[in-house]
DNA sequence: AGATTGACAGATGTGGTAAAAGTGTCAACA
DNA sequence: TGTTGACACTTTTACCACATCTGTCAATCT
């Protein structure tokens, strides 16, 4: 048998893509876990904890993934365009990430601006060192500006899908990034048809 | 004395930046303009088409505060920096768009995601038209592209206020979407005290 | 003994309703 | 012609009884 606390969080992210998070219940979570209440919070303490153990296991899943991709590319553009495809590509196969960007997008608001950018903050730590290992010969703080511009694209990105597929928008954004916009005509149809998997 | 709609248009703005989008009332509006409701309903058919005037004269203001000293500088990049560092701080300085953003973030949260992201469409158009004007050796759709990631900048920067000054982020961002990241380096601290007004 | 659970107290959220405030439109007035 | 008090209708607010949920026992089972 699985680990009884994976189980519980499997059964956490379960229940919330299914009912939404406003409308998560520890007693739906414990139903599916197969166990009851009281054992649950033997595992975590409170609901909050479990909330928060549970998007840190994903949100810490979708970085190590992109994290294999960029590392295995030494050439820094085709780094940034992997990582970006990998990433536009899990948060939009993500079922819990669809369901609340989908249905109750406003819980999402005092993530994105009251806590100081909660989220921007969490997704932009990993982005920086990413960056920082690509472009070696930026300094410190070149580094945790294009990371903060990465960021609030790939978040951009997340809430509000594009109009082109992911492929074009991992390409366009690495494109830009690395290069500026003189290297954008470079983008041509033929970039979809063969990095489509 | 003022023309009667430009009055209630500014009374409508001010009412909404005091209390709140959600508790905006026509009366308090009426009240504000010095005259009753009937005779506002002369002007303005409901309460909907007012407030669509008042935010259509509103980013009108700075859509062509914008597009003049865009058009008054030749250089791309230089452009696109002047620009920017007014776009942001016309957002940052706009009572009304601070309030909303500060107190009630929720209403732009449909704004955003439901009806197919109408702000973000909204600010593209006179975007991309700059981005042609400016970048005349792009072909259309690596105008539209590029518009669109400078959008996406634009209202990210709106939402959740970047760490950086304007100044900075401005130059930022147009050395970005010019050059690349390699031209990162040339933004020093220098251009931020020889830049602030 | 160690793990599990039914059951409980307090907090939180839901549904329903009556009062209050707001919207849009008259006919009457200046 | 331009303005407004007053009206019907809809939406919002305030309240309360009820249900559900959270977190924590002591009791039960293996």
């Amino acid at each position: 048998m699985l680990d009884a606390e994976e189980r519980i969080l499997d059964a956490a992210v379960e229940a919330a893509a299914v009912h939404g998070i406003t409308r998560l219940s520890v007693a739906d979570v414990a139903k599916r876990a197969g166990l009851s209440r009281p054992t649950l919070y033997k595992h975590f303490p409170s609901k909050e904890a479990l909330i928060a153990a549970a998007v840190q296991r994903e949100a810490g899943a979708m970085v190590g993934a992109v994290n294999t991709v960029v590392d295995g590319i030494d050439e820094p553009r085709a780094a940034l365009r992997a990582g970006v495809l990998l990433a536009l590509r899990l948060v939009r196969d993500h079922p819990l990430l669809d369901r609340v960007v989908r249905t109750e997008p406003e819980v999402l608001v005092p993530l994105l601006t009251t806590d100081e950018g909660l989220v921007m903050s969490a997704i932009r730590l990993p982005v920086e060192q990413m960056v920082a290992r690509k472009f070696p010969h930026l300094d410190a703080v070149a580094v945790r500006r294009l990371a903060d511009i990465l960021t609030r694209l790939l978040v951009s990105y997340a809430l509000n899908a594009p109009d082109d597929p992911p492929e074009i928008v991992a390409a366009l954004v690495a494109a830009v990034l690395a290069d500026g916009a003189a290297s954008l005509p470079s983008i041509a149809a033929h970039t979809v048809t063969e990095e489509t998997r």
